[in-house]
DNA sequence: TCTTTTTATTATCTTTTGTTAACGTTTGTA
DNA sequence: TACAAACGTTAACAAAAGATAATAAAAAGA
């Protein structure tokens, strides 16, 4: 397993808690690699999906699926953390899939793992906490906008964010459904703004 | 202090995490009552707010302040934990505002408390987690529901729900607020709802 | 009780969004 | 290179939502 890519995870786990080698060595040996083509499935609906990984390399969208229709909601990118959490944590099967917008590169590990380290070491079960109150104020925030902001508004953000790598790398229609707007109603959207 | 308001905040603290009693006495020496009159505010926006509590009595809302418009997107009742919970976790001015819209009674601790007991004991390191993951599981479910749902469908769905106790207890046009639509909107998709 | 405030509905008008389809462009692949 | 698929824009129409104002009923407070 390629040096640079252990370091990769464990800096962005390290953004949560530091680790001691011992600590860190307690993850190591159930890592894996995972490759992708693009429009390949990592997660799929209706699995009971235990993986979680950090993007090594590509973007990767979730989508729930609703009277056939997908509904992309997220994108991950190069040193995210992806997985399916709640199917995760809860063991229930998954509500959404995960699949590559490119050719990507894993590194994964079964989240079954992570609950034994909750169990035998205090920094890893912080690292579960910090993990889920990151993600809950990232949820919350995100939330706040889809209530009380209109899809215009929250297109501007996106652009003005530190989100740029969304709009950069992710097809158009695929940020419409992010937004929660129709493709044609952002194209619509898009061109208002420019008529200004 | 009652006996049994403290059971009342124990119970709902053990559907996380079972406690032995020297564990639940880290926390009772640090519990006060709050009453608060109908429409008077727990929680203000801008302001580093660090208090969690447990609602004994009464019902509250949250709410975000958009151009002098109040935005309700929580609703909290008997035995709900309630917070500005980002604002206590990061330790930074709250974004939004919960009031009482009943009479209430709370019982309340700190915070800062609960994250001291973080580093003393990992049983209180635990709860600390799952609530978070249990919050994150909430907003995730109301997110994907704002993102894939009509404003219609998520009205039926609150009236079908396990949430009830909103419609019965709730004004209406906070509902909205709630639902992401205004309160004009929300009397039209009730009236055409009653007319199939 | 009486008065004030809060709440819900309705009407009108404007704006936005959804739906469907057509079109041209770009991108990916055989 | 050539063909097919994916993508973004535009148009036309229908449906829904926002804004504002008027009204009536219900609830709260004095």
């Amino acid at each position: 397993m390629e040096a640079n890519d252990l370091n990769v995870l464990r800096t962005a786990i390290q953004r949560f808690v530091p680790l001691t080698d011992q600590e860190w060595e307690l993850l190591t040996p159930h890592l894996r690699y995972r490759s992708l083509a693009r429009g390949e499935k990592w997660i799929s609906e209706g699995r009971k999906e235990q993986d979680m990984g950090i993007v090594l390399e590509g973007n990767m969208r979730h989508y729930y699926t609703r009277d056939g229709e997908e509904k992309t909601t997220y994108f991950y990118f190069e040193r995210h953390l992806v997985s399916s959490y709640i199917s995760a944590i809860t063991g229930t099967p998954s509500l959404l899939t995960i699949e590559a917008l490119t050719d990507s590169r894993l590194l994964a590990f079964s989240y079954a793992h992570l609950q034994t380290l909750y169990d035998h070491s205090p920094k890893w079960e912080r690292f579960g906490r910090l993990v889920a109150e990151y993600l809950a104020i990232g949820l919350e925030d995100r939330m706040a906008g889809l209530l009380t902001m209109s899809p215009e508004e929250r297109y501007l953000q996106l652009l003005e964010g530190n989100k740029q790598k969304i709009i950069e790398r992710v097809p158009q229609h695929y940020i419409a459904n992010y937004l929660g707007i129709t493709p044609v109603s952002l194209s619509r959207i898009r061109k208002r703004l420019l008529e200004k």
